[in-house]
DNA sequence: GTGCTTGTTGGCCA
DNA sequence: GTGGCCAACAAGCA
């Protein structure tokens, strides 16, 4: 489910909840496929009697910083969401990761496990977060790096180049639909036919869908996850891509939808030309 | 039962 | 070495 937006709307539930708050238990399933390298009883010791000292997010990863040295990374993979739960909670069969303070129990939820956990102890965030592509609203993401991307994938449907971290972090299939229908391209066309004027509108919708929604369901609150897109304007292409005879909300003609990039891809004939 | 699903990775091939 | 494609991972839902 997450993509750029609602990791920072989850990663805002831990935080406004916990921040400066002393964990006193952890309790966690042994699931080697979600815990990265390190043993859930690791992950257990490295926390307990820190507090929650700060947290970020990039791309689709989050980073929480525990006392001075201890770095818990959580990715969502496709199904994971963070909760906040009252201290007396009993986690449930895929809660696989709970931390406790003594007002609150932190969640995380994920029942098809393609998520992941990962543990640094050090003073610095560890390689593999600083090594995260600079943001899509950073002032690095230049409509030049974007082209010589492009270039580099020429033969590769710009959809399935959207989806790539390296260069566009944060942003997944629902984000990649929305932005090639605001530029008007078509998810077929391969990333080197891309003129310079589309690769500037690609450039500059990536910015636009990013930035909006962070606002629109990033800054939320929070509130529960069945509401997180209701914040979304029933303009955006958003609402309509998996409707059953969905229709573009600008031209009501209809939607059209295929596999592209091995994704389920939807967009708009009448507006995204081959 | 069937056929999907807002993600990532590794293996294969050109 | 580089780039592109695809299956696999797991659970739930219609």
């Amino acid at each position: 489910m997450p993509e750029l937006a609602e990791v920072e709307f989850f990663r805002r539930r831990w935080a406004e909840a916990a921040t400066g708050e002393r964990v006193v238990r952890v309790e966690a399933h042994d699931r080697p496929r979600l815990f990265h390298g390190v043993k859930p009883a690791a992950v257990a010791r490295a926390l307990e009697n820190k507090r929650l000292r700060s947290s970020a997010t990039a791309a689709k990863q989050m980073l929480f910083r525990f006392g001075s040295d201890a770095w818990l990374g959580v990715h969502l993979g496709m199904s994971g969401e963070l909760r906040v739960e009252a201290p007396g909670y009993a986690p449930g069969r895929h809660d696989h990761l709970v931390v406790f303070t003594a007002r609150h129990a932190l969640v995380f939820e994920d029942p098809r496990m393609f998520g992941r956990i990962q543990l640094h102890v050090g003073a610095r965030a560890p390689d593999w977060w600083t090594g995260i592509a600079p943001a899509v609203l950073s002032p690095s993401f230049t409509v030049a790096a974007v082209a010589d991307f492009l270039r580099r994938r020429g033969r590769a449907p710009i959809k399935a180049v959207l989806l790539m971290q390296e260069r566009f972090p944060g942003v997944g299939n629902w984000m990649a639909d929305e932005i090639l229908w605001r530029a008007a391209i078509h998810p077929r066309r391969p990333a080197g036919s891309l003129t310079p004027a589309e690769t500037r509108a690609l450039w500059k919708e990536c910015r636009w869908v990013a930035r909006s929604a962070l606002r629109v369901i990033a800054g939320r609150g929070g509130r529960r996850p069945a509401d997180l897109n209701t914040g979304i304007p029933a303009t955006w292409l958003f609402h309509h891509r998996w409707e059953r005879a969905g229709r573009d909300p600008r031209t009501g003609t209809p939607l059209r939808r295929e596999q592209i990039g091995g994704r389920t891809t939807a967009w708009s004939p009448a507006r995204q030309k081959p």
